[in-house]
DNA sequence: ATGGTCGGGGACCGA
């Protein structure tokens, strides 16, 4: 079962790369960021012809998330308890006996404002879902992009970023308490090369400087992360014309399904 | 060499 993950940076801009992407990749699923569409304007027919089924969460011109799937998706939610949201950022389905919760982690701007304030409080309400969820799902996928370097091993410059936004203490606790839940970030399940990103700045040539950050993630529970057979980031499509400034992320599962 | 959205200029958000 292969499971990914993608920031695409408005969907109506990156429906042929996605389209393009599943066609060579053939994900059994993939959850996508940053959709930007209403749920009205939401490109079903075309997502159905390239194979996929398809459930979202929109809003205008910000956030947005999506999970395609080869299955049927069933157990919809896209908020949690206490978590009163107009921000579309949260899409859990069960496929195949998996549970996949896709998130869009708040940015949060900048340590120690309103933004940064709101996005440690989503991240702990998400977190106290995931828990009681998880009780009831031993497999369990939480992916998406999190917004957080989890270690310096996730920043090309750790000096430069160290306590600023996405590597401040107190994110990079929220995400470990996640791990603690019983996850694994299936990506450092195995040796990779040095200097891997899943985003790069538009600005400065980034992408082909290989300056970036590793901030998308797919967390597996413990009884999916030990059939895991392979986790990686395809960074090609960053390499297309117009693409998204995040690349797909890949994790492949050895399960029944 | 800053992109996307909304809207029709430029502000806002992004990471």
């Amino acid at each position: 079962m292969k499971i990914a993950s993608w920031n695409v940076n408005s969907l109506k801009v990156r429906l042929e790369h996605v389209l393009e992407w599943l066609d060579y990749e053939q994900p059994d699923i993939l959850a996508l960021q940053e959709t930007k569409t209403l749920d009205e304007n939401f490109p079903v027919d075309t997502i159905n012809e390239a194979g996929y089924q398809v459930v979202f969460s929109g809003q205008k011109t910000y956030n947005g998330v999506a999970i395609l799937s080869k299955e049927k998706a069933t157990d919809i939610i896209t908020d949690v308890p206490k978590l009163d949201d107009p921000q579309r950022r949260i899409l859990g389905a069960t496929i195949n006996g998996v549970r996949v919760l896709c998130l869009y982690v708040v940015n949060g701007q900048e340590v120690d404002s309103d933004k940064y304030a709101y996005k440690l409080e989503w991240l702990e309400k998400v977190t106290d879902y995931i828990k009681v969820d998880h009780k009831q799902h031993q497999n369990y996928v939480v992916l998406g992009d999190f917004n957080i370097c989890h270690t310096d091993a996730d920043v090309h410059d750790p000096v430069a970023w160290k306590d600023r936004i996405f590597c401040s203490a107190a994110e990079r606790t929220a995400l470990q308490t996640i791990l603690d839940l019983g996850f694994s970030d299936t990506y450092r399940q195995f040796e990779q090369a040095s200097d891997s990103w899943s985003w790069w700045d538009y600005r400065g040539g980034n992408y082909n400087r290989n300056i970036g950050l590793r901030i998308d993630l797919i967390l597996a529970s413990k009884s999916l992360a030990e059939h895991c057979q392979r986790s990686i980031i395809d960074p090609e499509p960053r390499s297309w014309e117009r693409p998204s400034d995040h690349a797909p992320v890949v994790a492949t599962f050895e399960i029944e399904q």
